[in-house]
DNA sequence: GCTTTAAAAAGTAAATT
DNA sequence: AATTTACTTTCAAAAGC
């Protein structure tokens, strides 16, 4: 297998305390904090650092975006829980964090026709018209990548930074016994 | 996945046949008409009186009948709507009647195998039609099927890519060359002009020239560029105009042309 | 399906300067 | 005409319409 470096864009996690929250509370409790329950349930707030966002629920449950690595979505995490137990105490200091969704991006070091790519590579869709990029979708692992005519490549779904890893190294080698690299 | 038939797949390299068609071939006859008399919902017969217990099986099969009746009867009433909708939306377009034809039996292939739960009419109507320009290459925008349509461009484009996965429809990326013809004439640019744009484009296609670019924005380089070299020169703004881009975008390919194509010289001497 | 969040890729667009 | 800002595509989760 080609080894291909990748870069981690940005990582999506989730929690749940295990407990409701109030979002009044929380909205005055804490800063940069964005809240209109007719335009969206969660409550927005933005943390500096890790550089990240979270969404945070009446249920408990809470979304962060934006973070570089998995570290940092976790400490993202845990930092805005931190900050939420100064309005409820009870609020406990272990609980689960998912990773959801992981965005990278690699470089092919390589040209794409994405013309000739579109028409010789399977589960592909490319529509210049709407947008640049090639969306390539694989079964195994189960990632989206959008193939650009740089040789830049994005990669998104991925559950594990493994995977991210895996599903471009595989587009690689397809592209490359298929002669489009 | 249904198979609409090569003429649809016509880049689809591997599997292209032994696959069998599913269904049989629907024709939309009007088969419910003259029918006036009502089956009851109710258990009794057109004069008010009970049914038999030992009839109501069957008087159930009747309903059952009628219902399918009734539902057959939308349907039509459905495709009858889909099909002026499709005449509106191909008339503004000024769509040859073939086109419009193609973009009827990608219609009805989607009514026919339950594509259209879910989706509005005039967005498979529209879909079907954008689909059938490409098909035809004679291509329409996703903005300009918007433009005539009533549904928005996201909505054309979403419900084109699930026509095109569900009825194994592959047609290859819109080629620029597509549009020359139609941006020619409007610009009432001569023949020639058309022929020199599509050698243009043939090249840049070969250099790895239009990857990721809009087909409209690449057409309308081609044929300015052409306008020029043969001394019928149009103006970027008119040329912008007709091919629905901006000046920027007409600029950044005709700088991207010329240098990678070295027409600058020929260019100058078009000057 | 939509609403909200973040991020990259590259093209196109629109508003400023 | 150069800058800046912004929208197109992909992904996942959250609660609710």
């Amino acid at each position: 297998m080609t080894d291909v470096p990748i870069k981690i864009e940005n990582i999506v996690s989730s929690a749940s305390i295990g407990k409701e929250i109030e979002l009044n509370e929380v909205s005055k409790a804490l800063e940069d904090v964005r809240f209109n329950k007719e335009q969206f349930p969660g409550l927005v707030f933005k943390l500096k650092d890790p550089k990240t966002a979270a969404l945070i629920f009446s249920s408990g449950k809470l979304v962060c975006t934006g973070a570089k690595s998995i570290k940092d979505s976790k400490i993202a995490i845990n930092k805005t829980v931190d900050l939420m137990r100064t309005i409820d105490k009870d609020i406990p200091k272990k609980f689960d964090i998912t990773i959801q969704n992981i965005v990278a991006s690699a470089n092919l070091e390589a040209t794409l026709n994405l013309e000739a790519v579109a028409i010789e590579l399977e589960n592909t869709e490319y529509e210049p018209e709407q947008f640049p990029g090639l969306v390539y979708r694989l079964e195994d692992p189960k990632v989206v990548l959008l193939l650009f005519g740089s040789g830049k490549v994005v990669c998104t779904g991925a559950k594990t930074k493994d995977d991210a890893k895996l599903g471009v190294e595989r587009a690689y080698d397809r592209l490359m016994q298929l002669e489009l690299l | 996945m249904v198979d609409m038939g090569p003429e649809w797949r016509a880049f689809d390299h591997e599997q292209r046949d032994k696959r069998t068609r599913v269904g049989a071939p629907i024709t939309y006859t009007i088969h419910d008409k003259g029918l006036s008399t009502m089956i009851d919902w109710r258990n009794k017969d057109i004069y008010g009186r009970d049914i038999p217990a030992r009839n109501r099986a069957q008087w159930y099969r009747l309903r059952k009948w009628q219902r399918k009746i009734r539902i057959s009867g939308a349907t039509e009433r459905n495709l009858a709507f889909a099909l002026s909708e499709l005449d509106r939306d191909s008339s503004r377009l000024g769509l040859p009647r073939s086109v419009r034809e193609a973009a009827s039996v990608v219609y009805r292939s989607a009514v026919d195998n339950k594509l259209i739960r879910g989706r509005s009419i005039e967005g498979v109507v529209a879909a079907s039609l954008y689909a059938a320009c490409r098909r035809c290459s004679v291509p329409r925008t996703l903005d300009e099927i918007a433009e005539v349509s009533r549904v928005t461009k996201k909505e054309v484009g979403r419900t084109y890519r699930f026509l095109a996965r569900e009825l194994d429809i592959k047609l290859p990326p819109t080629s620029p060359v597509d549009y020359v013809p139609r941006f020619s004439s409007e610009l009432g640019l001569p023949g020639e002009v058309q022929s020199r744009a599509i050698e243009i484009i043939d090249q840049a296609m070969e250099k790895g020239l239009t990857s990721g670019r809009g087909p409209t924005g690449v057409a309308a380089a081609a044929l300015y560029i052409a306008s020029v070299l043969l001394g019928v020169r149009k103006t970027q703004r008119d040329v912008a105009e007709i091919a629905g881009v901006t000046e920027v975008t007409i600029r950044n390919r005709y700088k991207e042309l010329t240098e990678e194509l070295d027409m600058g010289g020929s260019l100058l001497s078009g000057l």
